[in-house]
DNA sequence: AAGATTCCG
């Protein structure tokens, strides 16, 4: 607190007396809202034990399949079954639904073929010549010896890349030393052994790239033929002896023992040795959950907490939702009756409001902990500082390698169980040198790949979705000029924002005498699998998020991935055979270039939301709070000091009545304060249409490449001349009046996934506001209120149209940009709100609503002084009269 | 005049 800016009030010593007053009634109220909402929670876990227990397996298994449905990564061979299924059964309400959701999807999905197609054949051109400057590029940047950043590409100028190290181009230098002690075989070239073959492809590709085979990825499978014939048995098997084939299943007593003997173990699993299905049900058979207590297990991804659990009811043989059962955000598919439990870790994290001490939980698991997703980070605290008070609570933490030691020293020097995964030798193959432009390299690499090497999918990581398509594109363009002369390859792209339809593609399986060519971000990487890759090609570089707590920022930049990134995406080749990676960087950046580990996610955001939790759990010194990897320091005490200025924690830092309902959202502290805002301008119905809306992320509007102006023209119809705010809430209302309508959504260039999604986080949000005491009431009709509501908890997020002509923040006094895509890019109010501000080419605020500066005074008066928002200058700004001023 | 990596509550 004590670095609060100067220009802001503080509590004077006469105050001090009616402060400690008010501060001791506040406490005393907040503690009794914690009372009320205990009692309700009580009163909600016999209800819905109530009517789940009623549930029956049919249902549940159609709700999961439902949530599936509308998933994206959920294998097509399940869809289609499912779908079947659901056509010969009854039909229902749901069917129908489904049905319908079915013909959307196909209609969506037509369309973009087509234009596709067209879009191809009229890009045929440019492309063409993009390839051609590309490659002139590629060829100037020769001689460049080192592992760079690839947004260097493009600026075009050798000077700013810096040559190597003196040391490093000395014959005998280190690297070279490394390197001869880590290659295996000699040089791999491609099609080296078939001279034939060899010829054809040089005739074929005008380029190619030397790799060098280094080290190999351990694998414990040899023959591919043992693995098919089990593949095979596996359909046939009984789940008694599928339960029996997996890894784990020799280590089961050992492991049931070691957990009796020790309070917390780091169990050390490979992906593919069975033990997040199978650790919880051993745990079970062996009694952990006779006392009536629960066995639960935490996972990083929504779709593995539920398809995990469905896995786990099918082998016990139960009913989804009733001995086993999961729950995720939305979404509560337990009873009283559980004693298996999955959930994502952000699930438990909030569980810890309402069950601090985790009294109904016998076992604790934390799967895949070397993720370090921020939850997982929060919970390792968490879950540490219970065990000191609960000896009879078992603690397991899960993680894939490497990092074990580290979660041993963490955990009082737990031991740790090493159980082996399944998973065949990946060759590993680097670049003789660095290579200049790596969306080239990786289209070579693909060729060169598929002309010498024997059939098996490709997979190639890329940064982003522009990166994605422009590979695709020269993929396209370079197989149709060689022609019939190799084998089909189909290629296909995969990252989050593609539509369902065209990432099922991915998973058909490739027609015989035919290639896959998958490309994708890294969300191959951990979320979906696919089948039959055997080459990986990895550029060794991915998108990454980072916030700045100086300046409050976000950015996104592309970064060098980390070695156990590298080695994660190489794993991916040896799945279902022996399989190659070729990374295109040099055995030397592997080693001295990339770090061992990807910087966790706690250092790298805004921590807002998870302080006020912590604040929330009676965590005071969240500065000496036990953190794996402590965040840094400044993000803290921002965090802090934010919610000081909202008004959730008094002046001892301690949590305010406004801080405990606060923190019953699962959203940024602002949003929740201008939620709690809505109910003193009477505006609940409005403010929480536009929370939800702010919350999916800014991917509402859709804008396909070859339709850009009637995009941008549906899009200024939804402008609202006092901003952005209301532009979103425009959009909300008129979906909601569609009655939802995927149509609508396409005919107004609407991303309908989030839409939908916005809809689910407003429902959560209503049963939240109702939780918190505050009635729905609209006020649609005075944007003012609406307005005074989103100030009340922005009013950190303010800056000023200034004499220089641009923005500047007036908490850092920083010149930023009203982003082009804002409705209030051509009005330049005084004074404007934003919801975020973001650093891409220059430092934009995105979300902004222009609002009155006296309002300031009102919503936050302990915060603004009158002095500080007088205006310098008496004249009016002149306003452009906006021709996209487009109101309702 | 910009440009979406990925999860999670």
């Amino acid at each position: 607190m004590e670095k609060r800016s100067k220009r802001h009030h503080t509590p004077s010593p006469s105050d001090s007396d009616s402060a400690e007053e008010t501060r001791a009634k506040d406490i005393k109220e907040r503690d009794e809202f914690a009372k009320r909402l205990r009692k309700r929670d009580e009163e909600k876990v016999k209800k819905v034990s109530e009517s789940s227990s009623k549930r029956s397996y049919e249902e549940a298994a159609k709700r999961l399949k439902l949530e599936a449905e509308d998933r994206d990564k959920i294998l097509p061979k399940l869809r289609i079954q499912s779908r079947r299924k659901y056509l010969q059964k009854r039909k229902d309400d749901k069917v129908i639904e489904l049905e319908d959701d079915i013909a959307d999807d196909e209609y969506l999905f037509d369309e973009s073929i087509l234009t596709e197609r067209e879009k191809r054949e009229r890009e045929h051109k440019k492309t063409l010549l993009q390839l051609a400057k590309e490659h002139e590029k590629a060829r100037e940047l020769e001689n460049v010896q080192r592992y760079h950043m690839p947004q260097d590409l493009g600026k075009g100028e050798k000077g700013e890349y810096i040559e190597v190290d003196e040391n490093e181009k000395l014959p005998n230098s280190e690297q070279r030393k490394w390197e001869q002690e880590q290659i295996k075989s000699a040089f791999f070239k491609f099609g080296a052994k078939d001279a034939k073959a060899q010829d054809e492809y040089e005739l074929l590709l005008d380029e190619q790239i030397d790799f060098i085979q280094a080290l190999q990825l351990e694998g414990n499978q040899e023959k591919k033929d043992e693995e098919k014939i089990s593949e095979y048995q596996k359909a046939r098997l009984t789940i008694e002896e599928t339960k029996k084939s997996l890894p784990v299943f020799p280590f089961r007593d050992a492991l049931i023992e070691a957990i009796r003997n020790y309070q917390i173990l780091i169990v050390e699993g490979e992906t593919g040795s069975g033990k997040t299905t199978q650790i919880p049900q051993y745990l079970h058979e062996a009694g952990f959950t006779d006392d009536g207590k629960k066995i639960g297990c935490t996972q990083p991804r929504r779709v593995a907490a539920m398809s995990v659990a469905a896995r786990v009811a099918q082998e016990m043989n139960v009913k989804l939702g009733n001995e086993v059962g999961y729950s995720i955000r939305f979404e509560d598919c337990t009873s009283d009756r559980t004693v298996i439990k999955y959930m994502t870790d952000g699930t438990l994290h909030r569980e810890f409001l309402s069950e601090p001490d985790l009294a109904s939980y016998s076992v604790m698991i934390i799967d895949e902990a070397h993720e370090r997703t921020l939850h997982t980070d929060i919970l390792f605290g968490l879950v540490k500082d219970i065990t000191r008070f609960r000896p009879d609570l078992k603690l397991l933490i899960s993680s894939a390698t490497l990092d074990a030691e580290k979660f041993s020293t963490f955990f009082d020097d737990a031991p740790i169980f090493r159980i082996p995964g399944r998973r065949f030798p990946v060759n590993i193959y680097y670049t003789k040198a660095p290579e200049a432009d790596y969306i080239d390299a990786c289209v070579v690499t693909v060729l060169q790949i598929h002309a010498t090497q024997p059939l098996g999918d490709i997979l190639v990581f890329l940064t982003g979705q522009e990166e994605i398509e422009t590979c695709v594109e020269m993929l396209q363009e370079r197989t149709k000029r060689i022609g019939k002369k190799l084998k089909e390859l189909i290629i296909l792209p995969v990252y989050a924002n593609l539509p369902t339809d065209m990432q099922a593609k991915i998973f058909e399986p490739t027609p015989e005498g035919a290639r896959k060519v998958v490309l994708a971000t890294n969300i191959a990487e951990t979320s979906l699998t696919i089948d039959n890759i055997i080459y990986v090609i990895d550029p060794g570089f991915a998108k990454q998020n980072n916030f700045n707590s100086k300046t409050g920022m976000e950015s996104l930049m592309v970064v060098p991935i980390s070695k156990a990134s590298a080695n994660q995406r190489a794993g991916r080749a040896g799945r279902v055979a022996a399989g190659k990676c070729f990374r295109l960087y040099t055995a030397w950046a592997y080693k001295h270039e990339l770090e061992d580990n990807t910087v966790p996610e706690i250092q790298r955001i805004n921590l807002g939301n998870a302080v006020l939790t912590l604040k929330a759990l009676g965590i005071n010194d969240l500065i000496h709070f036990d953190f794996l990897d402590p965040p840094p320091h400044e993000t803290l005490v921002l965090a802090l000091e934010q919610l000081y200025a909202l008004g959730a924690l008094n002046h001892h830092g301690e949590l305010t009545k406004a801080g405990r309902r606060m923190a019953e959202f699962p959203t940024d502290p602002m949003l929740a304060k201008m939620l709690l805002a809505s109910e003193k301008y009477k505006c609940s119905e409005e403010i929480v249409s536009i929370a939800a809306m702010l919350s999916v992320n800014s991917s509402v509007f859709y804008r396909p490449k070859d339709k850009i102006i009637h995009a941008d023209t549906a899009r200024k119809n939804f402008f609202h001349r006092h901003g952005d705010h209301l532009t979103i809430m425009n959009v909300y209302n008129q979906w909601a009046d569609s009655d939802y309508s995927v149509q609508w959504c396409y005919e107004n260039f609407i991303q309908y996934r989030s839409m939908k999604r916005a809809r689910d986080v407003r429902e959560q949000l209503v049963g939240l506001m109702e939780r918190v005491e505050i009635d729905m009431v609209s006020s649609i009709s005075d944007d003012t209120n609406i307005r005074k509501a989103i100030t009340a908890g922005y009013f950190y997020h303010i800056a000023k149209f200034s004499k220089g002509g641009h923005y500047k923040t007036v908490k850092h006094n920083q010149t930023v940009m009203i982003h082009p895509n804002s409705a209030l890019f051509e009005e330049l109010p005084r004074w404007v709100i934003y919801h975020e501000l973001v650093f891409t080419s220059k430092e934009f605020m995105r979300q902004v609503t222009e609002i009155e500066s006296k309002w300031l005074l009102e919503v936050a008066p302990h915060y603004y002084k009158s002095k500080e928002l007088e205006d310098s200058t008496n004249k009016k700004m002149p306003k452009t009269v906006g021709k996209s001023a487009n109101n309702f």
